[in-house]
This record gives C-alpha cells, sequence and structure tokens, in this order.
RNA sequence: GGCUCCGUAGCUUAAUGGAUAGAGCAUCUGACUACGGAUCAGAAGGUUAGAGGUUCGAGUCCUCUCGGAGUCACCA
C-alpha cells in the first residue's frame, strides 16, 4: 500500500470536483477527517470550500461528490451528507485487508527509514546532586521522543551534556575535604550522588552560619548603613545581598573559587578529587537511569567542552555577523530580529554560556553529520535558544534549519518552584520507590500480589503510572505535581492501559492453549459498532506517530493509547470474544484483540512503558 | 517597563480553522461470584478570562483589556 486511504480519498474527490465542476482543486488541499462517533461512516470529506465554485448548495455539493466517490473508488462503499459534511463508509473488504495488513507487518506504524540522522539531547544534570523530579520529565520527554523519531524513520543519537565543572561541584568537593572525615559511599551505604549532594547541602549550611555571623560584625553594619534603601528591611537587604557577600567577603567562597582556579589550571590533587567525587556520582546517575529505563548514546562532558566556540566566534566577526568593542570583548547585535545586543566572548577572551553551546553545536555536528538536534530544555531557557538558533542561522551553519529546543514547563509542587536549599526538592529515587510502593498497596488491596513474576509486575505498574503521569500532557504545560495525591492509578492513568492489554494477553494465552483456528476470521462481515470503533482507531496510528514526531510530542502518543484502550475496554465489556457464538465472529474478535494488543505496546513502548503480564 | 508563553467543568486536561467543546479525578446512581471490576453504563458539572474583528464556520487566526508565568547578566 503506497498512498494512504486518506491520500486516495483527497485525489478522489479533487478529480470528483474537477470532473463535476471543471475546476481543479489540489488534492492536498481537501479536507478528510476521521468521522465524529455521532454520525454513522468512517471518513468526513468537507464541502464547505467547494460549494462557492460548484455555485449550488452544500447538501446538493455533498450528494454529487459523494456519488462520484461510490462510482469510482471501490473502498467507497457509501455515504450520507449532513450539512456541509460528507461521510464516507468504506467497505468491510477494506477493513478486513487493513486488519490482516496491521496484524503481519511488524513495524505497523513505523515509517521506512529516511536516513536522516538527528540528535537528541536531554537530561544535562550537574554533578554536585541527584537527579529530582524536573530531571525525571526532562528524560522521559527526551527519550520518548527520540523512539518516536527512530519510528518516524530517522536515526536518532540519544546525548547527554553532564555539567561536571563548575562552582557547584567545587562546592561539594570542598566540602567533603573540609567535613568528610575520609567517607565514602561504600564506607557509608549511601548510593554515589546523594553522598555528593549530601556534601553539597551541608556546604551551603555552613556557608548560611558563616553568613549569619558575619551579619553581627562592625563590618556587615557599615555595609547595611551604606546600601540599605530605604522601603528595604534589614533582613530584605541581607537576602538580597547574598551573593555579593559570597564572592567578597566569604571565607568559604574564596576557597571554593581557589579550588575552581586550581582545577581549571590542571592541579593534580585538585583534578583527583574531582575524578573520584564525579564517579561516585556517575554510578547513582547510572543506577537512577537504569531504574528509569533511559540510556545514551554519546556523553558529552562539559568539562571538555567549555571552552569551545572561540573558533566560531573568529568565523563570526570574519563573516561580520559579530562586531568587537573597544575593551575587546565580542558581541552579536540582534536588536532586527527583536532580540538584544549578547556578549558571546569577554573582553579577557573566556567564554560565556552561548559560546560553549555555539562551540558544542559545530563539535557535534563533525562528530554525527546531524542535520538536525532537539535540545530537551526546560523554558525558562526559551530566550537562550532563540537567540542561540538565530546566531547559527545567521553563521549559515549546514545544521541550522534543524535545530528545535523541545521546551517543557518546569515541574513545581503545590507550594512553589524546588529549592535546594529549602530542603523541597523531590528526589527522583524516592518517587521511584514511591510510585512502586503505591502499586503493591493497591494491589494487595485487590488481593494478588503473588507469583513469580510479581515484583516486576509491580515495578511496571508503578513505572507506568509515573510515565504516563508526565507525558500525557503537553510538554509547554507546566506542572504542578502533589507528592501528597501523589500517581492515580485508575481512570486516565498507564495501568488503565496496561489493563487492557493483560486482558488481551490472557485471551492471546487461551488461543495458545487451545490452539485456536484463527482463520475463520476473514469470513466474518457484519461489524458492530464496538468493532468498528477499534477499526478505526487501529487505522489512526501512523498518522499519531506521525504527529508526534513532527510536533516532538509524546503526548500525541499517550493520549492515543488511552483512546484506544478505552474503546477496547468498552467493546470486551459488550462483546463476548472467546465465547462468541460463531466461529468467524470469535475469530474475528480475536484477531482485532491481538492487534489492539499489539499497537497499545508499541504506542507505549514508545513512551518507555513496559506491559506487565498480569495485574 | 520591553519581549515570549499561558488562561477551557471544583481540580487535572483534550481538541490539523469544521458538526452538539471530548475525557479523567472528585460527587451522586447503577452493572460482577468473572472471556479478570485497576472495568463498564448513567447523572450532574462550560458564556473556552473579557471585548471587538476576519471567516460559510473561531477554544484555535488578528487587535485591545484583565489575570498568571518566564526572561531581559561579560551566571550556567
Amino acid at each position: 500500500m503506497t498512498m494512504t486511504i486518506i491520500e486516495r480519498l483527497q485525489q478522489a474527490v479533487s478529480q470528483a470536483i474537477e470532473t463535476l465542476y471543471g475546476e481543479p482543486i489540489a488534492a492536498d488541499k481537501v479536507q478528510i477527517a476521521p468521522t465524529v462517533s455521532e454520525f454513522t461512516g468512517d471518513y468526513t470529506a468537507v464541502v464547505f470550500p467547494f460549494v462557492k465554485l460548484a455555485k449550488k448548495a452544500p447538501d446538493v455539493v455533498g450528494a454529487e461528490i459523494g456519488d462520484f466517490l461510490e462510482k469510482n473508488v471501490p473502498e467507497v462503499q457509501s455515504f450520507n451528507v449532513i450539512k456541509g459534511f460528507l461521510n464516507l463508509e468504506l467497505s468491510t473488504d477494506y477493513w478486513q485487508r487493513f486488519l490482516q495488513n496491521a496484524l503481519s507487518d511488524p513495524g505497523f506504524g513505523r515509517r521506512p527509514r529516511t536516513g536522516e540522522k538527528v540528535m537528541v539531547e536531554y537530561s544535562s544534570p550537574n554533578t554536585n546532586k541527584p537527579l529530582h523530579l524536573g530531571h525525571v520529565r526532562n528524560c522521559l520527554l527526551g527519550w520518548s521522543c527520540s523512539q518516536i523519531l527512530d519510528a518516524a524513520g530517522h536515526d536518532v543519537v540519544k546525548a547527554q551534556i553532564v555539567n561536571d565543572r563548575g562552582v557547584a561541584i567545587c562546592k561539594s568537593m570542598l566540602s567533603w575535604q573540609k567535613f568528610g572525615e575520609g567517607k565514602t559511599p561504600e564506607s557509608t551505604g549511601i548510593k554515589g550522588d546523594h553522598f555528593v549532594g549530601d556534601y553539597y547541602v551541608l556546604f551551603e549550611q555552613k556557608t548560611k552560619e558563616e553568613y549569619e555571623a558575619w551579619q553581627q560584625t562592625d563590618e556587615a553594619r557599615a555595609v547595611l548603613a551604606a546600601n540599605l534603601k530605604p522601603e528595604q528591611s534589614e533582613k530584605e537587604f541581607f537576602k538580597d545581598y547574598k551573593n555579593k557577600w559570597f564572592n567578597t567577603h566569604s571565607s568559604l567562597g574564596a576557597e571554593v573559587r581557589e579550588m575552581l582556579l586550581r582545577w581549571e589550571a590542571h592541579d593534580p590533587d585538585t583534578v583527583a578529587l574531582w575524578r573520584q567525587m564525579n564517579g561516585w556520582v556517575y554510578q547513582g546517575f547510572d543506577a537512577t537511569y537504569a531504574k528509569l529505563g533511559v540510556d545514551f548514546d554519546k556523553l558529552y562532558y562539559e568539562s571538555d567542552t567549555y571552552l569551545l566556540g572561540k573558533d566560531i566566534v573568529d568565523d563570526g566577526l570574519k563573516k561580520g555577523v559579530f562586531f568587537r568593542k573597544d575593551d575587546g570583548s565580542v558581541w552579536v547585535n540582534l536588536t532586527d530580529a527583536g532580540y538584544d545586543q549578547k556578549v558571546v566572548l569577554r573582553a579577557d577572551g573566556t567564554s560565556v554560556y552561548i559560546t560553549q553551546d555555539l562551540g558544542t553545536a559545530r563539535m557535534r555536528y563533525h562528530d554525527f553529520g546531524c542535520k538536525s538536534v532537539v535540545y530537551v530544555v526546560a523554558d525558562e531557557q526559551n530566550y537562550h535558544f532563540d537567540v542561540l538558533f538565530e546566531v547559527l542561522r545567521r553563521l549559515d551553519e549546514p545544521y541550522a534549519a534543524g535545530l528545535h529546543h523541545l521546551s517543557y514547563g518546569l515541574v513545581e509542587l503545590p507550594t512553589g518552584r524546588m529549592k535546594t536549599r529549602e530542603g523541597t526538592v523531590v528526589d527522583a529515587d524516592d518517587l521511584i520507590e514511591e510510585v512502586i510502593r503505591i502499586a503493591r498497596e493497591q494491589a494487595a488491596e485487590r488481593g494478588g500480589t503473588e507469583g513469580p513474576d510479581a515484583e516486576e509486575n509491580l515495578r511496571k505498574i508503578g513505572l507506568g503510572a509515573l510515565k504516563f503521569f508526565m507525558i500525557k500532557v503537553n510538554p509547554k504545560r507546566r506542572m504542578i505535581f502533589n507528592p501528597e495525591e501523589s500517581v492515580d492509578l485508575q481512570g486516565q492513568t498507564g495501568p488503565y492501559i496496561q489493563y487492557s492489554w493483560v486482558r488481551i494477553n490472557g485471551l492471546m494465552q487461551r488461543v495458545k492453549k487451545e490452539n485456536v483456528d484463527l482463520s475463520p476470521a476473514a469470513r466474518y462481515t457484519d461489524f458492530q459498532p464496538q468493532e468498528k470503533e477499534l477499526l478505526k482507531a487501529l487505522h489512526e496510528y501512523p498518522g499519531v506517530v506521525l504527529t508526534a514526531a513532527n510536533e516532538y510530542d509524546p503526548s500525541h502518543i499517550a493520549n492515543y493509547c488511552y483512546n484506544l484502550a478505552k474503546s477496547y475496554h468498552r467493546f470486551w465489556h459488550d462483546l463476548s470474544v472467546f465465547n462468541a457464538d460463531a466461529p468467524a465472529t470469535r475469530a474475528f474478535r480475536l484477531e482485532l484483540s491481538r492487534a489492539v494488543g499489539k499497537v497499545l505496546a508499541a504506542g507505549m513502548g514508545l513512551l518507555g512503558i513496559e506491559m506487565p503480564e498480569r495485574m
């Protein structure tokens, strides 16, 4: 099948209009949509756009085109017209062939390989503390997006940039050096990333203590007297002043800066300490990624890339995209595109954030030749990526047209944004444990946790709930996560979909055991509405995958799977499958179930959600 | 203040410019001694923030107003 039925119908309508009214209409301008459930029909053509050139009433135009299609398109069995909507019903033969096709095609819903390479960059953690709720959303989006792009035929490289250097990790390092007493993750039994994170938190505590002590000194009183604004309270002033203080007065601050300088100078002891502590963190990250079921093809480390971008700056100067100010700093002026002037190189010749990103973009293109890169980064960086992409376009980089920022809303708590210092961060490991615990609790209430694979099933259910919960909403929507209510297992959830698959799995086990002959399925013609609904839903799947890929939006897949599962539950409730009276009916319903199971598993697989054998 | 994004049932949300805005949760009512009830059916709940405009047709596009978020560092 080289052409989809929608394309066939578009073309046929276009021909009908040309034949009937003598006016050419481009086939892709013809609107064909699935018929809404209140009306009979499978696909609906909208005829309003043609009434003007036909110079006839909408229902007359609809009837004339419908008549033409019925006569000329074998797949069109019948039609009806309601107002300006032409509802077309496809032949049972078409649906039978479609079902067999969907079942026999191992890659149903997947597109042929395009040969186009796409890089998806996600997670991008800092190595000074463990992964949290925000990283979970990022990872789930990034990983499923890469699966979806793969299904759309692209060759995907999953990449992670590890922010493994800078002030933050130096804080953890210094803190461990001063207060760690030689303890290690092994000696304490604490997971490596949490171990390092604990020293980061400890550092912040010690800094706070130092700051509070300083506030009592004469020096602090003098600073306060000199800088306090009239409407400002003393407390507010010191809150605002903290960063300034840390950079100018704090002894801990001074020590951290010295450590960073030693690291940048490749001081062997500092580098050794840095390696050791990052090593602990990576062990911890690996465990969390494994539990989440996400992985990477390529790791980039900021320690290798943070000096990149100088050559691209030279390039930009040569091309006249950048300009140099008197102090030697290099700038780009984007005011004509509605942005600001941005510095791309400091006066002392060192890089800023965007310099690094410019250099990294070029390096990655050299590494993999990806004409397209998807950056999975929270929406607080929208402006940064707008600017980055604009600059790369102006530099005429060969991959500039394929850049996409998959921007997602921050995950917040009912109390507001998560704050490390206030201890309100929802830890990724804790969260995973929690959802599995809830799944176990629910299973126990229903009286069924026994069996050899019980733990494995509970893991799949818990994670299925969590992943579906985070993926089902449009990425750009900001998300408020309530740990009290946590994740639901009923209604529009992962387990709801898993349950429909488990039902189908039960049927398939029986088919196998009893060696049921499924060949009579082809003789079945009297489709019930519940069956037709499922056929139509299955028919939509390839298009949904494509939409999700084009829009970089896994939530389309999640919502599709939910609707398919819902239709299946209704089908299951209303009709007998295994106990159907006629052999053809039974065989058809089993085949239909098998196809639904296959698509559910494939669709949920794109989201990283596995199906439990039992629940 | 400039720029960007968002306002849909009490809550969480869906809807390539197309038919009576579709779900889930919560509330109320029904359906199993099983082809598995983590299910199904029903009730109730909407001026799609507000006002104009474009269109045969607007939750969707344009303008304004109100409300919220993000960002506007030689930080990352």
